[in-house]
DNA sequence: AGGCAGGTGGCCA
DNA sequence: TGGCCACCTGCC
């Protein structure tokens, strides 16, 4: 494929290296990956692809299929250009919370990615008791198996209609183990449904939750992921295993329910708990592994 | 070599 | 409600 020449993304846009991979890579997606030899990541999201690198002064430099120049702006649009991080990171509790004010300062810029509410679905219905390695395989097997070709050799993932027109054996051959089955169910009803993530993800969060959780293999965690990641809801406190040893160790809320912990979320952080909640996840994962591509 | 991983749903008291 | 367990698959 032919690329464009790499061009700036933005001043308002500053990364390490350290915090690109952790934001491109850190769990919220699961479709970039970083050339080592080029010293670029390249992802796809939607129907976009794009490679980014950063320069010395910390600032994006972007690449876009040659053809895609409007590539740019969706990209701006994914990493967040229209969020305003200053103003949410300030109402976080942080001034009362010294260990919530060590994990922002620990990665500070560190933001969430503005994805499509149905692949992020997708996405996080694969996620259940698996690593980000794995969670990477399996969207990428649905991806070239029954997604859409976005640029040469380049697939989306695919749609909930395409999900639909597999069948549940062949999702199993795609990795997707005992997932295949909830995908399946799920793909037929929202296929059967075609305005319903629409609905869900123009609802308040309280009942967009409710609501996707009705969808087969969509719990508690996997419906606070999809509405934190894919539909921008803030309020959204995903509790999974990292945050359960996070609220214990640092927090002393042993023995306590994961829908607790998800409510104690919402109420101790507020509005923005979800932005809350990756700052927590990402310093307790690299207390595990420090270092990172 | 076996347990365990960014969960969920079903079954039992 | 609350606890326990099966469930695919791959990696330490």
């Amino acid at each position: 494929m032919n690329w464009s020449p790499w061009q700036p993304l933005g001043p308002s846009f500053v990364f390490t290296p350290d915090l690109l991979a952790e934001t491109l890579d850190g769990g919220q997606a699961f479709r970039w990956n970083f050339d080592s030899d080029g010293d670029y990541w390249q992802g796809v999201w939607s129907t976009h692809v794009a490679r980014i690198r950063h320069m010395d002064n910390g600032q994006l430099q972007v690449a876009t299929p040659a053809d895609s120049p409007e590539t740019v702006q969706h990209l701006s649009a994914y990493l967040g250009q229209n969020v305003d991080w200053r103003a949410m990171l300030d109402a976080l509790p942080w001034r009362s919370d010294s260990h919530l004010a060590n994990c922002l300062k620990s990665l500070p810029g560190l933001r969430l990615l503005q994805q499509s509410f149905p692949e992020t679905l997708l996405a996080f219905l694969c996620s259940a008791t698996k690593q980000i390695p794995q969670i990477k395989v399996m969207c990428q097997r649905l991806a070239e198996n029954l997604g859409s070709e976005i640029a040469p050799g380049i697939q989306a993932l695919p749609t909930w209609q395409q999900v639909a027109s597999a069948s549940e054996s062949q999702l199993r051959s795609l990795a997707l183990g005992f997932r295949a089955k909830n995908i399946k169910k799920t793909a037929d009803q929202l296929a059967s449904r075609p305005e319903l993530l629409a609905e869900i993800e123009a609802a308040p969060y309280p009942e967009a939750k409710a609501q996707l959780m009705e969808l087969p293999g969509v719990g508690e965690k996997i419906a606070d992921c999809a509405l934190l990641f894919g539909a921008a809801k803030f309020e959204a406190f995903p509790v999974d295993t990292w945050i359960i040893k996070v609220l214990e160790k640092r927090y002393g809320l042993t023995g306590w329910t994961p829908t607790q912990l998800s409510q104690f979320g919402r109420i101790h952080f507020g509005p923005y708990a979800g932005f809350a909640q990756q700052f927590l996840f990402a310093w307790e994962r690299r207390q595990k592994s420090p270092t990172r591509a």
